[in-house]
DNA sequence: AACAATTAGGTTGCACACAACTAATTTGCA
DNA sequence: TGCAAATTAGTTGTGTGCAACCTAATTGTT
């Protein structure tokens, strides 16, 4: 009786768990940042697009639709990390901004990766190897 | 200039995506059997534990806590796919049983798991290996 | 130029997650 | 036995995700 529908043997299961249980790994250390797990995913883009960037490449960057990111930006933009502002070429593009407030957030954040890579008790390689394998995944599962 | 807060390094941002990407996969296939992800988490619990099982035990299971498990089940029951009951031995605990609509329910999923693995493109032997180093690592991470 | 189709972002409604708290019951120990 | 501590669910409030829908601006085509 091979019973498929067991919760043990599901990859979803597994993915479902380690994205709670990494949710609930960030949430002190970011709370030190007055940051949520999604805000601080959308700052680490805002570092790497001190520039600017659209609101719709962002949404591409982290695959969340405006019905998610509409919301959490104007919290944040509430919080003074970041601003909004329409670009005068097309209106309808609404482009998101890092204050100096935000840049210098980053200063606080630049321990985290190390301290959490440290906590996932795996060797380098080890984390290489299996970034690898859930890209491949990604890959694979999207169209 | 190794700048380690960048979202493709972050394995964390994978296990997000990934976990995202499963959710929605799963959707239109569980939309079939009115299920939400969570719910269908919840029903491969029951489908195992037919004489019934305690809230608290669900949650240990499925690493939930009351207040997402609470309105969820409520929400079950009004589906009619559950019934939940003081114990009376110990007026504290409330368990939860499939009424036979939820125990039905279980043909119309069983082909689930195999359609899945089939969309992950992965061979039997890549999700086994896949699923034990994810093991390993939620071992690593729980306290 | 005129107008349908497309695009970008926002709004609404619903279902989780979870922190923080409350209420009811049971247990354990002085 | 009496009562503080622990246990089990439930409630409230906040923050995502996402479907479905809306508005405004732009583009493409005739």
């Amino acid at each position: 009786m091979s019973d498929n529908l067991q919760l043990e043997k599901q990859l979803c299961f597994r993915l479902y768990s380690l994205n709670k249980l990494m949710c609930r790994l960030y949430a002190p250390v970011l709370k030190e940042l007055a940051l949520t797990y999604p805000q601080y995913l959308v700052m680490m883009v805002l570092w790497q697009y001190k520039t600017g960037i659209s609101i719709k490449d962002l949404g591409i960057k982290l695959d969340l639709d405006s019905g998610t990111l509409s919301p959490l930006l104007k919290r944040m933009e509430k919080q003074a990390l970041l601003k909004r502002n329409r670009q005068k070429k097309d209106e309808r593009v609404v482009v998101i901004k890092l204050t100096q407030k935000g840049i210098e957030l980053q200063k606080n954040a630049e321990h985290i990766p190390a301290k959490m890579f440290a906590v996932t008790g795996l060797t380098f390689e080890k984390l290489q190897s299996l970034n690898q394998e859930l890209d491949q995944l990604i890959e694979n599962i999207t169209d």
